[in-house]
DNA sequence: CCCGTACAGTTGTATGGACGACTGGACATA
DNA sequence: TATGTCCAGTCGTCCATACAACTGTACGGG
């Protein structure tokens, strides 16, 4: 193990550089699935550091789940294979490139409107507040994956109708024009068949199997930013979770 | 506000009573969304603790997604409405608990067998090692909701086959009997429509729509516990997941 | 009126120390 | 051999303190 490999100038915090580390050493397989991880004195003794710190690195590689800690015994290296597959939320756009797909956008409609009763309360809307709409058929090497219908507050982000160019990626445009971070998202999905119309617009057969989803997205403040019904093939995309069983994850 | 309420004495760690006592005046509305949570330095003045007790009961508070935290301004109470149904890693059993319905079971298999290679992988089973296979119909409300596929590792669980009533809840009987908790799970998702024997089982008419799951669950070391393959009515059940953007949580 | 500075309040990071609880092995004892 | 005891190693909790970084407000100078 090496010597010197943090950076006390850095305005990365200490913690998180050992973290990287550790990570690091665990991707690489220099530390092996159920092998034990250096102890927090460890890592305080090489890497003179305090012991909360060293704590807080470890901690931190726990809550990625790349390691799991027993008291009394030490950390070890989790045998979880961590894909990235698992879903995190992303966007359409970011979805397809993570996949190699070119994403591309049919625009059905997109202009500013009174929401119905359910996208108000959605969306924590006072009366006669208005949104933007936004109907996309969303393509994917170069057949139908989605349509998609999104709703956002117009109060958050003015203007959008004007600056924003409806194929691209919303996500992008709230991120950078607005400050508007999408931190999570409550998502509801079921599984239905095709209507005539869906069929049409997504090329497949009437009654062909689909998924229905209905998503919520929140700010880190947990104000509602978007609200989301989509219908997608269901012969061309699964929905990979991580479910965890308890949440008292504590720190 | 109150003034003593913690107990110096309890096994119960003190970050954690000042983290309920705040979930607690969440809930109750006393602190209403969007408000300011009391401080660091006040938790730590008001209850007599350091101010890193105080900060960690304020971060278990974030991560459980009632707060969220502004350097420089403080810690507001979410916007988020936190229903409980968005999902937790839920046995059957526990999730029809959950809704008050009653569950019931129509053992289809349970056996010992040599699993097929997917299985074995997704276990990570040594060549020749068998499992134990359980094949039910799930029944809640007097209605069928699922066909559930279970395999557990025979070298985890021995002599399941001969303790274990079939019926009822297996994740209940590897927590009681074998100390067994299962901590998370992979789950991939797929709309599909039944085929005929499964239209059967589950009462429905063929090429019903379907969600069909196939589930890894794990222990908290990363050990895989459970693979799981299950189709469910698509009329009767929605999936509702939480996601979250950035999983660089930290502490 | 506008703008920069100063300041108080807040969270983020880091130090160093202390004790408790638990694990596993070494060791002594019956 | 079997059993109990002790002990070193480890993580969990908690303390007191310090400084950095950031926010919003108040104040004063231009």
């Amino acid at each position: 193990m090496a010597a010197v490999v943090l950076d006390r100038q850095s305005v990365v915090p200490l913690y998180f550089q050992i973290q990287q580390r550790l990570s690091e050493q665990i991707r690489s397989g220099e530390l092996k699935p159920g092998e034990l991880v250096p102890s927090e004195q460890e890592i305080s003794a090489r890497l003179r550091v305090s012991r909360m710190t060293a704590r807080q690195a470890l901690k931190s590689l726990c809550s990625r789940g790349l390691a799991y800690s027993q008291r009394g015994k030490g950390t070890f290296v989790s045998r979880m294979k961590l894909e990235k597959n698992f879903r995190q939320l992303l966007s359409f756009s970011e979805e397809m490139k993570d996949r190699g797909s070119r994403p591309r956008s049919k625009v059905l409609a997109f202009k500013r409107i009174h929401p119905d009763e359910e996208v108000a309360e959605a969306l924590h809307l006072g009366p006669a507040e208005e949104v933007i709409f936004l109907r996309r058929v969303r393509i994917a090497d170069s057949a139908p994956l989605c349509i998609e219908a999104a709703n956002l507050p117009a109060r958050l982000c003015p203007e959008l109708l004007e600056r924003f160019e409806p194929s691209g990626s919303l996500y992008r445009e709230l991120a950078e024009h607005y400050g508007l971070q999408v931190h999570m998202a409550d998502e509801v999905a079921e599984a239905s068949v095709a209507t005539g119309a869906e069929a049409k617009l997504l090329r497949v057969r009437r009654r062909s199997p689909v998924f229905r989803f209905t998503r919520t997205a929140y700010l880190h403040t947990g104000q509602p930013i978007e609200f989301v019904e989509s219908t997608y093939r269901g012969d061309r995309c699964k929905v990979v979770n991580r479910l965890t069983r308890h949440l008292e994850i504590v720190s």
